[in-house]
DNA sequence: TGCACTTTGTGCGTCGTTGCACTTAGTGTA
DNA sequence: TACACTAAGTGCAACGACGCACAAAGTGCA
């Protein structure tokens, strides 16, 4: 028998690992310069990539971008995840479920992710033709993430489970845009504290509801 | 103007990195078991190459064992090289000479070359079919060095640096043979003194010469 | 000796990166 | 407006790593 010493396909890893070392590059580069701002021979070079090679990967350099941000996305799902599923899953209320997702809000550091995206958005109005494409992300990570919830937390409606994080999303969409303005994005520890401030408000108002004297 | 990000040519790069990690993963196989014992699924895997690249770049195993050899006594030289040129060169004389290259043995640090070299020339022994040819390397080596070393020291006769260089590495050779066989090959600090005071009896022998008395 | 198995080295087709010319479009400048 | 320049994105051919089948030779074992 003739083996080869490698698993099954080299051929795919490697295309694999080129395409890893563009979001790479483009997620360094968006880091260090808090925006998306660089040109496609910038990121080549960064990725130690041909050129042609970003366009044989992805549609354009927003699709970098856009790919960028679904992987930091799904990244913050997964921290998200490990937190909830670490709990005990409450006792299948709503309430439970709520209670749950509020201490994983808490322990999660969101600010650099807020910071991360907040600078693409930014990017995004400063001249005139829509790019990234950013939000849509966003959405369909939410929805994505929502499913998945629901199909763990066996015990409860899906529909209330979608209600219920599709508002906390919703609400810390607010709580980021907030935060930008009275912080502008900083990571220090007075933004930290802002947040929690702005975190907390957004679980009590989420949680007592809008109109609980009725 | 259309301009590339990279460097001229970055194919040639790329294959020459491809070559390079081949002949890395030798060394290190080499050095980690003191002679060369490996397949070449084993060093392709190592090298993070698939087994058809190797002999894309090299006609064989020994190709690359010999290839990793004459890397090495390359290196040798270099520094062999540095610590010779650092010096005034001498006032031309065959004496003069000699001094510098004597100084400059004592201050390399030979016997991990050696010891390498042993390896490779004791597994060259252990089956039938000639190997590696590494005592070419090592000869052809040796003269161009010798010759390199002619230009550098214009002064004197192209003939006298050949006789001398000659017989400095044939002296080298025994003191190795010595060592090795007192030593095994260690590295510690008994054999470093072992070797040091073998290379003293060397220079003594050469410089006095094998019949001073007439 | 016969047989199974391993490893070396080769031939050849496939695939993905690369190089390059080219189009399109935005921007600055005279 | 005209022109130069820069950067995005595409089409295409070439190059080299890769996968695989295969022959040849070595090795261990019954």
């Amino acid at each position: 028998m003739t083996f080869q010493n490698t698993a099954p396909d080299r051929r795919a890893e490697l295309k694999a690992r080129y395409r890893q070392a563009i979001l790479d590059a483009a997620d360094a580069l968006i880091r260090e310069r808090g925006k998306p701002q660089f040109s496609v021979d910038e990121l080549a070079e960064r990725a130690d990539v041909s050129r042609r090679t970003v366009f044989n990967h992805f549609a354009s350099l927003d699709d970098v971008i856009m790919t960028t941000c679904t992987r930091m996305l799904s990244a913050t799902v997964d921290e998200f995840r490990a937190a909830t599923a670490s709990s005990p899953a409450g006792d299948g209320s709503s309430e439970g479920l709520f209670d749950e997702i509020a201490t994983a809000l808490r322990n999660i550091d969101l600010p650099p992710v807020v910071a991360y995206l907040a600078g693409i958005l930014t990017a995004e109005g400063e001249n005139g033709r829509s790019q990234h494409g950013i939000s849509d992300v966003f959405t369909r990570t939410t929805e994505q993430f929502s499913t998945e919830m629901a199909a763990r937390t066996n015990a409860i409606d899906e529909f209330e489970v979608a209600i219920l994080l599709s508002s906390v999303m919703n609400g810390i969409a607010v709580v980021s845009g907030h935060w930008l303005a009275r912080t502008g994005g900083a990571l220090d520890a007075v933004s930290r504290t802002v947040w929690n401030e702005l975190l907390d408000r957004l679980i009590v108002t989420i949680r007592t509801g809008y109109a609980p004297s009725h």
